[in-house]
DNA sequence: GGTATTGTATACCGATCAATACAGAAAAGA
DNA sequence: TCTTTTCTGTATTGATCGGTATACAATACC
């Protein structure tokens, strides 16, 4: 590596977990630059020679999120055995997740910058994406069930996989809101004595 | 009536009606006030002459759309006979006003002050207290419904209307996201069927 | 008409927004 | 040592934020 000129005096990822913080807390639009270049330790100059743009720091600190906060949620819809364990996992982990002590309640990727609410479309847009491929995935997950068998062939995935993605999106507004672990537990409870209902009677 | 003076050249309700459809679509901190005083169709003077403040018009915006919006989710909670039918009308009605063509999807409780996100303390809580509000109201139905033996005595009321106001939450999310009507309604639909496995088996 | 009262339009306030110009500091290569 | 390269701190940019001072216009009361 090229270490030409004078070295960095910050270390860039502990900045970026800093961003990350203040981005989820706060939200794209919520978060000044005076706010991250205060919590991050360093001036704006550096911040742009580090991560290019308010926008760009934006994006590595979602994919920060992506790769570091609540990973169990999504690796275990695949992992485990039937899809009714999976919604299980799932609503449970994020219930864990999203009351982590020392982080901010909720989700980054739900909260971070609701469509059409500020200067933000590039942002607005990535978030927005991030949450349809979450839909998907539990589709797919469901889909998987059904062809195996666990899920009668006339089940809507695509309709519960939207349920209990929105269940989850609310989930982050409740947490925000300042439901504590047993709280969201307690609904993810419902969401998963939902399930018989779902699994079994399809919506016509 | 005194009406000394120069008289007001402008609709005042009128001009409540078109800021409060900005607040909606772009919440407390999205709405500036050249987004608000050019769709009020007057100026800033004007503006505070006649609402005090950017916080007392979110306010009165938020009273306004109270009054006027989706009005029926609510109502029919406690028209309905049986608490599954008030459920079941709680999200259709849900599904239909957040998607009413001409105004901004989802919810304006919901959406238009996230806690935490930026410089508006009073608008947060105010919005959050009416989110807290209808949970209350969700509860107090379901609790109806146990005094009167639709749901066993075991059933865990709070839980099953926090469970249905974060789904509503959320569909606010997702409308927000894009979903259409449709696509809302089947999550509303998944939500009904929701309900035997919630008022038959609580969760421990 | 004259005065008091109230609303409107223009132009502006200090504060803050995201983003940079600039100069000095700290390293590597020659 | 000298040049080149890169980072850091200070100070600042133009734009926009929520909110107003001021002058003028339009009405009611006398």
């Amino acid at each position: 590596m090229s270490a030409r000129g004078r070295p960095r005096g910050f270390d860039r990822e502990e900045a970026l977990k800093r961003a990350m913080s203040v981005f989820w807390a706060k939200g794209y639009d919520g978060a000044s630059l005076t706010d991250l270049t205060s919590a991050m330790g360093i001036n704006s100059p550096s911040l742009y020679a580090a991560f290019c743009s308010k926008e760009a720091l934006f994006r590595e600190a979602v994919e920060l999120y992506k790769r570091t906060q609540g990973t169990e949620i999504w690796t275990s819809l695949d992992d485990a055995p039937t899809a009714r364990q999976a919604i299980e996992h799932f609503l449970r982990k994020t219930a864990i997740s999203y009351t982590t002590p020392g982080m901010p309640p909720g989700c980054l990727i739900v909260l971070g910058a609701l469509p059409e609410s500020g200067t933000n479309a590039a942002a607005c847009a990535e978030l927005r994406e991030e949450r349809a491929d979450n839909v998907e995935q539990l589709r797919r997950r469901l889909e998987r069930a059904q062809a195996e068998g666990e899920l009668p062939a006339g089940a809507d995935c695509r309709a519960i996989a939207a349920f209990y993605a929105t269940l989850q999106q609310g989930m982050s507004i409740q947490a925000r809101d300042g439901a504590d672990r047993d709280r969201l537990m307690a609904i993810a409870e419902a969401g998963i004595a939902a399930w018989d209902g779902l699994a079994g009677s399809p919506s016509d």
